[in-house]
DNA sequence: TGCCTATTTGGCTAAATATGCAAATAGATG
DNA sequence: CATCTATTTGCATATTTAGCCAAATAGGCA
């Protein structure tokens, strides 16, 4: 069936937040668990004020949820089937 | 095992092709089969200089490709797995 | 060859995105 | 309360993307 103009406008702002190198580095290193915003900054040559707004546009487009303890925000992965599709697109000289 | 550098900008690439309403409808589309840039224009409230621009960037991506017969260009999927991910992803609520 | 259709490309403008610095906010702790 | 740490937000700038129109290309066909 055809996806309606709402269901590909998500779609597309889905496909936004991951098309950055940053926010898919913070993708997989989230794979392995929840991390807080200085634990990622330290892996990333940016300035946390940046990765912090890239954690915003992954949250916002639904990949990523944020838990907040004493004075840390810990994000953790919320749709784990992207690391299969990032598999997926990675041979895609594989598909049929 | 984690992705490399260039793994990731071809993934980053790839959603990006991705990222836009239009090129979704596109790619929806072609799920049916190949059209050309005209059928595709037609369906689409765009100029087909528009279009054309699109359907290269989905081709950079290697998410088409093309196939010139006479004076019209064809375009098909090349990665017909995306379909499965975009329903994946426009049901996120269901996921582990 | 000259013309018609289909497609792509050049040039331009408007809008969106990425990024750093500095300031604001929030919670912990002395 | 003053201060420190962690995070977010305001602002400015640089880059990228989207879109149209017009021009260039390419392939048929009279």
């Amino acid at each position: 069936m055809p996806a309606s103009v709402q269901q590909r406008e998500f779609s597309a702002n889905f496909f936004k937040a991951l098309a950055h190198s940053t926010r898919l580095f913070i993708v997989e290193q989230l794979a392995d668990g929840e991390k807080c915003v200085c634990e990622l900054t330290n892996m990333i040559d940016a300035d946390m004020s940046t990765v912090s707004r890239h954690l915003a546009v992954l949250k916002n487009a639904g990949i990523v949820s944020s838990c907040k303890r004493a004075n840390q925000v810990f994000y953790s992965l919320r749709t784990p089937c992207i690391l299969n599709f990032l598999q997926c697109i990675q041979a895609p000289q594989d598909q049929g």
